[in-house]
DNA sequence: TAATATTGTGTCGAAATGATATAATAGATA
DNA sequence: TATCTATTATATCATTTCGACACAATATTA
């Protein structure tokens, strides 16, 4: 992270093609060690975390700057990408940000000038509208942004202190992950191309949060008919070996249409 | 609608008040004649329709702004009533949009000085949330907003043109309306408060658009255990009555929490 | 070759589903 | 009053699905 100095300056010079009032804030969620995880940002100085995000340009899709931040935050692009829920109570800030803003404008020392811009910028009330993304954590890089010292993936079950309302984001979109999973295979995006059964159900497990039965989850995915088997995985364990699966966006394509829901 | 000259300046004076660059759209569902319509309105002098919108106050949430335009729309508040989609593209505007602007000034007359603050404010590049609401048609009472001369119930199988990208709009939240269904009986709330079975069912197959059994559709229902059954209706024909049915909120709840969606 | 751990598939009773049949009944008709 | 008609409520039944569990298959170790 270069010369914070400059930074200031830029993005003195890029509120005024931003829109204002509004934001994107993505939950970037992964898979790892059994447990779905999220990307969170640390910022300078503060021992609070806060959802990768950013602002639209004036000539740019609210999609689009989503995309961007997951790009630039992830290096990632082309993957499972959603809005589901858009926030514009009143209160979307707190005292811990407040806080922070001036350790922040204390740290970069900018001009009277810049350092109003960009407080009045960051002080104003903003709407933002939360994405979900789904990545193979395995192929992200984390990258922190220029306010971020740090850039982690943390586990959903012991989430950090995060600021203004991002737990409730967090919370929405994994309310919303829940429900999406009732009608659509969506969570194969977290997993590497190819994957054993007992992977997707430990998968599932992770994101509807209790155990499921292991022959009839097999027998059920199997029936939807959007996986495709190949080799036997050899890990050398002393045991069976399972079959690798890959996912059959054909398929998938066909479902995304029906459904698998509840029908009347 | 009293004296137009006077509404601008108002209009002019509300401006400032708002937030800029968002606004939301309300898609207002109701259910007559076994149809499911919504409600639009006509602008002044354009044979173009539009969703009920508005703007959102400084001091208010988007949500309080969503319930104000359909209270404002219809009389009715406390019913249903959820964002769906934020709608970010960059051409969130047409041509005759821009003709209704130029008539719209030309009718008001508004001094130079109003003229630019108005058409500078209709022009922006506007985000706007979406919001679906369902409503008994026959408890709300349409009123045009000032900006319109008509405001009615149209069927959504045959709806009229409609200004930018009000049609999707409208699409979108007829998709959810329906991925909803699939797993909240959220449909009752288009019923008066008691109803038949055989309205329940052609108000279901109005939303998913397609036939149901009439026998086992009862029977499901039934079993998901939210309806109260009441008197039987003696409407006058020649053939056994009815029974009179009611939603009982109460278990409703107990549905919002499990959900009834497919189970892995 | 036997033991072990894990996977793939089969089984079985219970429940849900779709299709259809039957019984109940409010009024019309004779 | 008895019968007929239209519609509703419920029963039936073969088929499918579900949850729980059994059992066979198999890659490696002992």
């Amino acid at each position: 992270m270069a010369d914070i100095e400059s930074q200031i300056k830029i993005l003195k010079d890029l509120i005024p093609k931003f829109l204002p009032g509004h934001s994107v804030d993505c939950v970037i969620f992964g898979y790892e060690d059994k447990e779905l995880k999220v990307l969170l940002l640390n910022w300078k100085q503060m021992d609070i975390w806060a959802l990768p995000g950013g602002f639209i340009f004036k000539d740019e899709s609210m999609d689009d700057a989503a995309q961007r931040v997951l790009e630039e935050r992830t290096g990632l692009s082309s993957i499972f990408l959603k809005q589901f829920h858009t926030f514009g109570k009143i209160q979307r800030s707190d005292h811990s940000q407040q806080e922070h803003h001036k350790k922040i404008m204390a740290l970069m020392k900018p001009s009277k000038q810049d350092r109003k811009i960009v407080i009045d910028w960051f002080d104003h009330r903003f709407i933002t509208t939360g994405y979900f993304a789904l990545t193979d954590i395995r192929k992200a890089t984390p990258r922190p942004d220029f306010l971020s010292e740090k850039c982690e993936w943390k586990s959903v079950s012991e989430l950090p202190e995060l600021i203004i309302d991002h737990a409730e984001i967090i919370q929405q979109a994994m309310h919303q992950l829940k429900i999406q999973l009732n009608y659509l295979p969506i969570g194969i995006s977290l997993l590497p191309e190819k994957f054993t059964m007992i992977d997707l159900q430990k998968l599932y497990e992770a994101i509807l949060g209790r155990p499921l039965e292991r022959s009839n989850f097999q027998r059920k995915i199997l029936k939807l008919g959007f996986l495709d088997r190949h080799e036997k995985l050899m890990s050398g364990a002393a045991n069976k070996a399972p079959y690798l699966y890959s996912f059959n966006s054909t398929k998938y394509e066909e479902l995304l249409e029906e459904g698998i829901g509840f029908r009347y």
